[in-house]
DNA sequence: TTGTATGCGTTATCAT
DNA sequence: ATGATAACGCATACAA
């Protein structure tokens, strides 16, 4: 903070130019030379100032992460995986997380340049295309999370919902139901439009001649709830309830529970995520897990390589898998088996 | 990314210093070419570059988050009250979390040189007072959380682990639960040290008579259920079960059941931190709520602080109060019913 | 009101 | 191998 190279030379009697040649191992000093370069710097607990570097190396060794206002574990553990495989690339994080507003996410955007070197930008209805289009500075290395923003030219990196989603209903299919009911997420969510889309491509194939059931939720516990009770009041009562995320599956649990109607006996259940409740309620609820580290992980390797190879052109499509984990709640032997579904991030580079 | 000040001052034709003046309202300029000076910027797409500004100005308006590697809800409700607060007083967030080497933390900070204009410090047994003392440049503005150095010239700001815990075991003691017994936490863990402080005084003074049992965890799951596994095995049971946190509490739990230990009904049980599992495990856990969110809040309300008067010395002790969140696994009547209990976020200045 | 010139701390270029 | 010195993009003291 307050030694600068200038203090580092005069110490060690040598010009800025060799302090600095020392100490980024550029070569051409005399180890002599660098050895006392190096105890001066020690002495005077010098260290680079990063703005001033990276005024002039046009590097700034920072990725950003810009991400919606999010609660728990999906927000914490990718913001992990960013952090954990951005260090391992010798890179540091800038967090801009809880905005919601277009001009909030905007203003971040914004107020990144110049300090980053690419950014990790996890979509939501208000961050499209246009939004990006306008707002990001050309040729900034960027990796597009959970997005149904196509043709653009950033690499995006998308859970496999419909393929997680597939998975589970063929095993639900598999246990003997047919009249499987969907519990679906926000209209406008990217995750939760590919999950219907998964289920209503599984159940034309598993189970063509059921009519769909398909109860609108908005991924709350809330409306988990009030579709449970829906469900309940059906002419037919499905024999499985699969709800787009787990705490809407909570929800549902919870209203056969008050109802009197036993889970896995009468009715079958199964959520997506695998969040940390589900394996704490009872029954434990059979789910589609997401290792979302993992996604934040490939999302930095990802973004460390378009930093490697500028100019060249980002556009392409990864896919995580995902693998189903069968629990109490749909009525399978208990057990921790779990079925790799999906193929691991595969990649297909859109044309 | 590419327009620089000196683009915007051709296409307006003025020169670069009436363009800083212009767009950081200086004052000193005609609303005319002002004007014309914003539309030649807006048209430009030009954005300031954050280096060469924090640069001259000696302001990064970026604050650090040092943090261990943390899953779950506490890091993530952590960073999130520190963003949301970082935001509103026009700061940005430079993470750097999941470092779990003294060297790794130690590389991190220095990272942060010249980077941030202030840090937020989650506490480890590693990061400890010698540490910060070696790493920590000279004068930056630092709050420390949930810390146990003592006589440092920093912030501190602690989780009121004593009163919270006191205020659980009395809740326990006012049910009738005399034989009381305590999952530890691990040894050289700040708040597992405070929190078994707590529990000792508060059974000297409610039931003094009762001999002490305690129990060690490590603040995991498995620990907890071991340490059930132990209290059951006593010759004389204890009455009531007092986690040191909640993990540890659905271990205990886990252990009771597949015991046939009735909870609350033979045995009462609390917990401490208000993870979200809490609400969904049955018998739902009673425990000791920490408002994550807003101690990362204060904390960096303590740190703009600092930063707004530099030079003044910055050692002081805070506290954030707990307040108990009794459900249904301690044997008192269901509800929402939390009485808070300690002090709001207490200042005491250190000598 | 506006422009010129200097410096922030570093790396890179070019002499020596 | 080492040292001057010019950039980098910006803000600001000073001149006009």
């Amino acid at each position: 903070m307050t030694a600068t190279i200038k203090d580092v030379a005069r110490e060690a009697k040598v010009s800025v130019a060799s302090v600095s040649r020392a100490l980024n191992g550029s070569g051409g000093v005399t180890p002599a030379t660098e050895q006392r370069i190096r105890e001066a710097a020690t002495r005077l607990r010098y260290v680079p100032h990063g703005a001033a570097r990276s005024l002039i190396t046009k590097r700034t060794h920072t990725v950003g992460a810009l991400m919606p206002d999010l609660h728990g574990e999906f927000f914490s553990e990718l913001i992990r995986g960013i952090d954990l495989e951005a260090r391992s690339h010798g890179l540091h994080l800038l967090v801009s997380s809880s905005h919601d507003g277009v001009d909030d996410a905007a203003a971040a955007l914004r107020a990144m340049q110049g300090r980053v070197d690419g950014i990790v930008i996890l979509s939501s209805p208000r961050v499209d295309a246009a939004f990006l289009d306008a707002n990001l500075p050309e040729g900034l290395p960027t990796v597009l999370l959970n997005s149904g923003v196509k043709g653009t030219a950033h690499a995006v990196l998308n859970i496999d919902n419909f393929a997680g989603t597939y998975a589970m209903v063929r095993h639900l299919a598999g246990l003997g139901h047919k009249r499987i009911a969907l519990v679906s997420g926000p209209k406008d969510n990217f995750d939760a439009q590919q999950r219907e889309a998964g289920f209503r491509a599984a159940m034309a194939e598993l189970a063509p001649n059921e009519p769909l059931r398909v109860v609108a939720g908005d991924f709350s516990e809330q409306s988990g709830y009030q579709a449970g009770l829906e469900l309940l009041a059906l002419k037919t009562r499905p024999q499985a309830v699969f709800a787009a995320n787990d705490m809407m599956a909570v929800g549902c649990l919870q209203a056969f529970k008050e109802a009197g109607v036993e889970v896995p006996g009468e009715i079958a259940l199964a959520g997506f995520d695998d969040i940390p409740i589900a394996r704490y309620v009872t029954p434990s609820l059979s789910t589609v897990r997401v290792r979302i580290a993992d996604l934040g992980k490939n999302a930095m390797d990802l973004l460390a390589d378009l930093m490697d190879r500028p100019g060249v052109s980002a556009a392409s499509v990864h896919t995580l898998g995902c693998d189903i984990v069968v629990r109490e709640s749909c009525g399978a032997q208990r057990g921790a088996a779990a079925g790799a579904t999906t193929k691991k991030t595969q990649r297909k580079p859109v044309r």
